[in-house]
RNA sequence: GGGCUGGUAGCUCAAUGGUAGAGCAGUUGCCUUUUAAGCAAUUGGUUCUGGGUUCGAAUCCCAGCCGGCCCA
């Protein structure tokens, strides 16, 4: 190096940029080079034998994330998706060149290796590198290794940074995928087939929620993004699919929150010749058999409460209509005035719009007073009729409806079904809820339920809001690989 | 949409109206079993943006941009 050049060592993009110059001038392009792997770095740590010494050759790759340069040898990790690996790099092993060239790698930089394995004296397993290879230059640095990446809109927008530093989101996001991965699984095994149906859709129903609306070019129309997957589920039962379920993305142009993001996958599960008691068993198998396989645990940390979430023992089953007598701490609350109900509501301390009906004060005081405070798994039975159209009326109190909510951790997790299959009843219940909207009515699925729909349960689950509940995050955002944010500044 | 709160070096954070600092990272040396490795030296700033107050602003005021928490 000549003296005259500019410093650039305070800059460390650019000082990488020039390390990545000079071993293209020296003919060496990282970008055009590859490593065969034979091992994970967890797989290379279990093929490790106690007491033999540099017999096992392993080849690993990964991003170097630690290095302890002590001259004439070095000591580095590297990550890879099972997690870190110790290399240990002699200069007399691996010469005087590559040695020279290791000395100038960066933390960041991803390198392939190969050599064998031993334990160093203060017992951990390392790869006694033979040799290595330089597959991607990192050109910018990585952040802070010991705080990791804090600043949550860095962790939101450079996910891929956060992983890298930061292993408590790296194990949560991938427990995620297990998750996800542990539900198919356990559905298949019980013959539900996995299906596929539209989000672009010129009825947007299902459920109540505001769409986003698309416009087709070609076919010079607007569709509505999904707010629910029922509909088309429902119309596979009729097409005699008989255990069917779809893990599909719904789109709600709503507000974002600890506990809501604009775009999130749903589960939904329809099982024919079943009810909503048969999604009482489905829900509770599939979480206990998640807890067991997936978390190897039945005890949960709820991270709102700090209390402890207990999967493994009886689950509580209680009406809509008792826990809001309980609540309102009156008997007759359902035959109480409308004025009455706003004058007990406002007492609770809740705001009311005088222009709800009374059925929306009275479930405004259980998703406000009620909901939160259900921690343990709890199937809140019997709702009210004007909540859910697409669910079969209860014959005992024709009030209500043959459904429950399972809420765990204060939140809700599953909703089912007795699902509604006279179209007669379908076509009276969609009409109340339309008004006059009668363009919001999907003809076709009444016209799917005339030709026959045979009885069935069906059931929704949220993913996110499980993984909440699984990995005791505190926030939607944390489960959620790139949450959606306001495009960042330029 | 409202209230509170934050934005300072690549990252994590200090600096309470008076010369913008530290640790890590970087750079240069030393060191062939380290574990946040160690030792020595050292570079690095549009204090989010734009206005204002002031002799003087990272700090106070106003507006905007992007977050976080709570509420709707």
């Amino acid at each position: 190096m000549s003296d005259n050049l500019p410093d650039i060592s305070h800059d460390q993009h650019a000082v990488r940029r020039q390390k990545l110059a000079d071993l293209r001038a020296a003919g060496v392009d990282p970008f055009r080079a590859n490593f065969a792997t034979t091992h994970f770095s967890g797989d290379a740590l279990k093929a490790y034998v106690d007491g033999q010494e540099n017999t096992v050759t392993v080849g690993v790759a990964g991003r170097l994330v630690v290095i302890r340069d002590m001259g004439k040898s070095q000591f580095v990790k590297i990550l890879d998706q099972q997690g870190t690996i110790q290399l240990y790099v002699k200069k007399d092993v691996v010469g005087d060149e590559a040695y020279a060239a290791f000395k100038k790698l960066d933390l960041g930089d991803i390198l392939g290796a190969k050599g064998t394995l031993f334990k160093t004296k203060t017992g951990e397993v390392t790869v006694r590198v033979d040799s290595y290879t330089l597959v991607a230059k990192a050109l910018r640095p990585l952040p802070e290794k010991w705080h990791g990446l804090a600043d949550p809109e860095q962790v939101y927008r450079q996910r891929y940074l956060d992983l890298i530093v930061n292993e408590e989101s790296r194990k949560r996001l991938m427990l995620r995928a297990r998750i996800v991965s542990h539900v198919r699984r356990f559905l298949e095994d019980r013959h539900f087939l996995e299906v596929e149906t539209p989000v672009l859709q010129n009825v947007a129903g299902g459920a109540a929620a505001r769409p986003f609306v698309t416009h087709h070019n070609a076919l010079g129309v607007d569709f509505f993004l999904r707010i629910s997957l029922e509909l088309y589920l429902k119309r596979m039962l009729v097409g005699g699919y008989d255990r069917v379920f779809e893990i599909g993305r719904n789109f709600r142009n709503e507000g974002v929150s600890r506990k809501h993001n604009p775009e999130f996958p749903m589960l939904e599960v329809y099982q024919a010749y079943s009810d909503h008691r048969g999604m009482m068993t489905l829900i509770k198998d599939l979480l206990t058999s998640l807890c067991r396989d997936v978390l190897g645990t039945t005890k949960i940390k709820h991270a709102g409460s700090g209390e402890e979430i207990d999967f493994g023992g009886e689950w509580r089953e209680v009406k809509y209509k008792d826990l809001i007598r309980t609540a309102t701490g009156d008997a007759d609350w359902f035959s109480r005035s409308k004025a009455e109900k706003i004058a007990k509501a406002e007492a609770l301390g809740l705001s009311i719009n005088p222009a709800w009906e009374e059925f929306e004060i009275t479930n405004e005081i259980f998703s406000k007073k009620i909901e939160p405070t259900l921690i343990q798994p709890t199937f809140v039975m019997n709702l009210p009729k004007e909540l859910c159209p697409l669910a079969k009326i209860n014959q005992e109190d024709p009030t209500t409806l043959d459904v429950f909510e399972l809420t765990i951790g204060g939140m809700e997790i599953a909703p089912a079904y007795s699902e509604q299959n006279d179209p007669d009843v379908q076509r009276t219940m969609f009409e109340a809820q339309a008004g006059e909207d009668k363009q919001s009515i999907d003809q076709d699925f009444l016209n799917a339920l005339e030709h026959g729909m045979p009885p069935a349960g069906g059931m929704g689950v949220g993913i996110d809001r499980l993984c909440i509940l699984l990995t005791s995050a505190e926030s939607i955002r944390d489960v959620i690989l790139f949450p959606q944010l306001r495009p960042g500044a330029a």
